[in-house]
DNA sequence: TTAGGGTTAG
């Protein structure tokens, strides 16, 4: 309540209505005056004065002060939840605002939970406000069941009459990948209103079905921007820019989500030359609009063209959120600038921001794959309300430096702590295995997943089992897994199996898996060097040299690649190199990246500070 | 005129 310290009497509408009115609610001029205000600080101030005179013990008088709180205009969510908290007995406009409140900022799981306990400690009745509320909150997280407990309780309580009850049940199937159901629901509709078409068309767009969500365009009375703009993003989805265009310019009126579904068709297609022009061409931006740029550069892997944009935010008066540093900091760990993510990381902390949901994760990933497992350490042990993604992140960070005790350690702990361990935490542990050869271990863990936990192991799980299995030498046991996956095997299991088979002097499993390599990159050099170095090894050199060998073949033409390392303030570059040794200098970076490289034949060929 | 559903970034 520190916001509420001024006197009421310092406004001046409030020093005449504290002049002797007498406390009756409905017909009080505090309402009028409610109704007026537009800034947090007049709110704050009829807010004094109704708790100073006791108005604020009047319920008509709370809740409406509660609902101008929940407005993000007028107060934050942690404000809004105190006053909240200060209304002995919320009625439904109390508790429907908070609700929305919550939704609107993302905060599925709390919505759920409050409609849960408003249903159980009040007597308010879930209505045609706060149930589509609470399915927009189940919508957002995926929560199928409790959604469908959600249309359960619309059948029985006849609210699924409501348009607006309708439209979120059709949207959350459509979210949940169901548009059977989807479909269903939206066949019962007898009103189908703008929402209720532009759900549907949002569930054909999402599942790739754009020649449906066409038709149901066309065949519509009328449209609105919303329905353009899942137009837009529809082909742009499936890559056919030039009609996303024509949608986008056929449109009579555009908002900031024409041009960002705009823009995001360009980069998620690699045409950044156009996303950039839209972008500097349009009339407002949010940032929304910079995180599709950064995050289009950053999943096609131009991390430096992502970080140019992440400090031209800055230049530009705008405020990074979450979604912005999740992808700048993964940008970063991808090339592993160390000083870039420490100030990303101090900006974290100067901004009070917390570390407790995923930028929690995305620093400790960020050391680590920097090769900082220290700093990593240190920020998972200040996170005091860890999550199972903080420790698969640094359960991954261990694995991939080598440090299979500590992951097995922090694996313990955490299941210690009540957490079931995912996917990912097996992913980061098995990683661990793999790099300490311990394959006992690696082994039992693998078949412990599946078994214990009714995990299916992925083709990352698979990666790291046949990288375990390779450098310990049981070659015929990796090559038997590869055959048994249930999935295409990705270029890792070939390069780990191939750079083994060097070690173990297996030219015909090598054969093998370089000419694999070979179908996945046509011009992989990485598959040439190790065949190269496989063949050397073994004194094969008729077979080096051999001009008509496919693989061989590629050394005349193939490209230089290049690669990049922060370390001690100087980025390192490496390019490949015919030689297999990896000359490190003075730079002792501890890095997974440098075991790759290693056996890849990359020697590092220049710093630069 | 105290409250609600459908579009863009992870």
């Amino acid at each position: 309540m520190a916001a509420i310290s001024s006197s009421p009497s310092s406004h001046p509408r409030l020093r005449r209505l504290s002049a002797g009115w007498s406390i009756s609610p409905e017909t009080h001029p505090i309402f009028p005056l409610l109704r007026l205000c537009r800034i947090s600080g007049e709110l704050e101030q009829i807010h004094a004065f109704a708790v100073k005179t006791g108005l604020f013990h009047a319920l008509p008088v709370s809740s409406r002060i509660l609902t101008l709180y929940c407005d993000p205009e007028l107060g934050s969510l942690g404000f809004a939840r105190s006053v909240f908290d200060q209304i002995p007995q919320p009625n439904s406009f109390a508790w429907n605002s908070l609700l929305k409140r919550l939704v609107d900022e993302k905060r599925s799981h709390d919505a759920i939970l409050l409609f849960q306990q408003m249903l159980t400690v009040s007597s308010v009745l879930p209505d045609n406000y706060n149930v589509p509320c609470a399915v927009k909150a189940c919508a957002h997280i995926h929560a199928f069941e409790e959604g469908k407990q959600l249309h359960g309780l619309t059948v029985k309580t006849r609210l699924g009459d409501d348009s607006f009850v309708r439209s979120s049940l059709l949207s959350f199937y459509s979210k949940c990948s169901h548009l059977e159901l989807a479909k269903k629901v939206f066949d019962h509709v007898c009103d189908k209103d703008l929402a209720t078409r532009n759900s549907l068309i949002d569930g054909y767009v999402k599942s790739g079905n754009i020649e449906a969500a066409r038709k149901m365009f066309e065949e519509m009375p009328k449209w609105d921007l919303f329905s353009w703009n899942l137009m837009i993003t529809g082909y742009s989805i499936r890559g056919e820019l030039e009609v996303a265009w024509e949608f986008f310019e056929r449109m009579p009126e555009k908002n900031v989500v024409s041009w960002n579904a705009m823009i995001g068709g360009f980069t998620k297609n690699g045409d950044f030359g156009s996303a950039r022009r839209l972008f500097d061409e349009m009339p407002y931006k949010n940032m929304v609009t910079w995180n599709t740029l950064i995050t289009g550069y950053q999943k096609l892997g131009f991390y430096e063209e992502a970080l140019k944009v992440f400090d031209e935010i800055f230049t530009k008066g705008f405020t990074p959120n979450t979604i912005t540093l999740v992808s700048s900091l993964s940008a970063i760990s991808e090339i592993a600038l160390v000083e870039r993510g420490r100030s990303v990381h101090m900006y974290i902390r100067k901004n009070g921001l917390s570390l407790e949901g995923i930028l929690g994760t995305c620093i400790i990933e960020m050391y680590s794959k920097c090769g900082e497992i220290d700093s990593a350490f240190s920020t998972f042990k200040e996170i005091r309300r860890k999550k199972l993604g903080h420790w698969s992140a640094m359960i991954m960070g261990f694995g991939m430096h080598g440090m299979a005790k500590e992951a097995i350690d922090l694996f313990i702990k955490m299941k210690e702590r009540g957490l079931k361990p995912d996917y990912i935490t097996f992913t980061g542990l098995l990683n661990g295995f793999s790099k300490a050869g311990m394959v006992d271990d690696g082994l039992q863990n693998f078949e412990l997943m599946s078994k214990e936990y009714g995990i299916e192991p992925t083709v990352e799980h698979y990666t790291y089992m046949v990288d375990l299995l390779s450098r310990v030498g049981h070659l015929e046991e990796a090559k038997k897994l590869v055959y048994h996956m249930p999935m295409r095997p990705k270029k890792m299991i070939w390069m780990s199996l191939l750079s083994c088979c060097r070690r173990y002097g297996e030219i015909e499993l090598g054969d093998l898996a370089a000419k694999s390599l070979v179908e996945f990159d046509p011009d992989s050099t990485a598959a040439y060097l190790l065949l190269y170095n496989l063949y050397a090894a073994a004194g094969l050199w008729g077979k080096v040299l051999n001009p008509r060998d496919p693989i061989m073949e590629r050394r005349a033409r193939k490209k230089t690649e290049s690669n990049s390392i922060e370390f001690n303030g100087s980025v390192h570059g490496f390019v490949i190199s015919d030689h297999s040794r990896f000359k490190t200098g003075e730079t002792n970076v501890k890095l997974e990246m440098r075991v790759r490289l290693n056996s890849a034949g990359f020697v590092q060929a220049y710093s630069r500070n």
